[in-house]
DNA sequence: ATTAATTTTGCAACAATTACAATAATGTAA
DNA sequence: TTACATTATTGTAATTGTTGCAAAATTAAT
């Protein structure tokens, strides 16, 4: 994505395109790690040295709230998080620690036990060994 | 399920049958309000006022390795357990908190990106607002 | 009964997150 | 520009969930 087009999406959400925030956005849509606060914040002092964690966490949270990501939850204690609000599933390698994107179709899902029910997120991923480590 | 049926099913998993984790593992499938670790301790506290919180730490860890209980990771600062061990997914309501158990088809969702993976966990959760809730 | 092995317990240590007040940056109006 | 108000960032302290560890208690074995 293009800065300017970054700087729009960020500005039609309601967020204020900061440099904190353009950097932590650019980091979440060009690394697709699914990074956790730690790994933000030790991938970005050094282009910013100025950074706090707590400009990461509250830069986060604003995003949360503003809909431009998502949290991960695979671990109970690393939270991740995803710049892609599509709905979509995860897959973490219990041996390279890498998180995948999978597809999902939803539309299997939705069913009896929670009729009438309201729906606002949806969550999904699997643990296991991806194929590359598998085969080492 | 009898008390002596849950001393069998633990000791078939490699579990043995202590107090503690007798008490523990009665809970877990008698409420079944996928508690934390915290909702234990103060439920169980009154009956065996010795009780320590590590040891509820401990046994729910051995019941996991184990295979008898299951962690549910919804919110990032509250690790829930289940007792059920079989594939089903998890409805939280925002308003009263509660989680909800839900069936799931998971023959749908296995799919394209992650062929040649091998998978150990399946995990899905919704939120939102449940059905007594919007009816409030 | 003694000894060995396992389980439980309490407290200290740790790590992720939040609260909060001070500082810095930005926007606005004269 | 200058002065003032608003918003964003920062650093530190506090909080919370969890783990490490060694002592005490319980259970099993000889």
């Amino acid at each position: 994505m293009e800065v300017n087009n970054i700087i729009d999406h960020l500005t039609q959400h309601g967020v204020k395109p900061s440099p904190q925030r353009l950097n932590i956005y650019k980091y979440l849509i060009e690394e697709k790690n699914h990074p956790t606060v730690d790994t933000i914040f030790k991938d970005l002092i050094g282009a910013m040295p100025t950074l706090s964690k707590t400009t990461v966490y509250n830069t986060l949270k604003l995003f949360i709230d503003k809909g431009v990501a998502k949290v991960i939850n695979i671990e109970n204690n690393e939270t991740r998080y995803d710049a892609d609000t599509s709905i979509h599933g995860h897959f973490k390698c219990e041996k390279c620690l890498k998180v995948f994107d999978i597809n999902i179709d939803m539309s299997e899902i939705k069913t009896l036990d929670i009729s009438g029910f309201l729906i606002k997120e949806t969550h999904f991923y699997l643990k296991g060994i991806c194929k590359k480590c598998r085969s080492d």
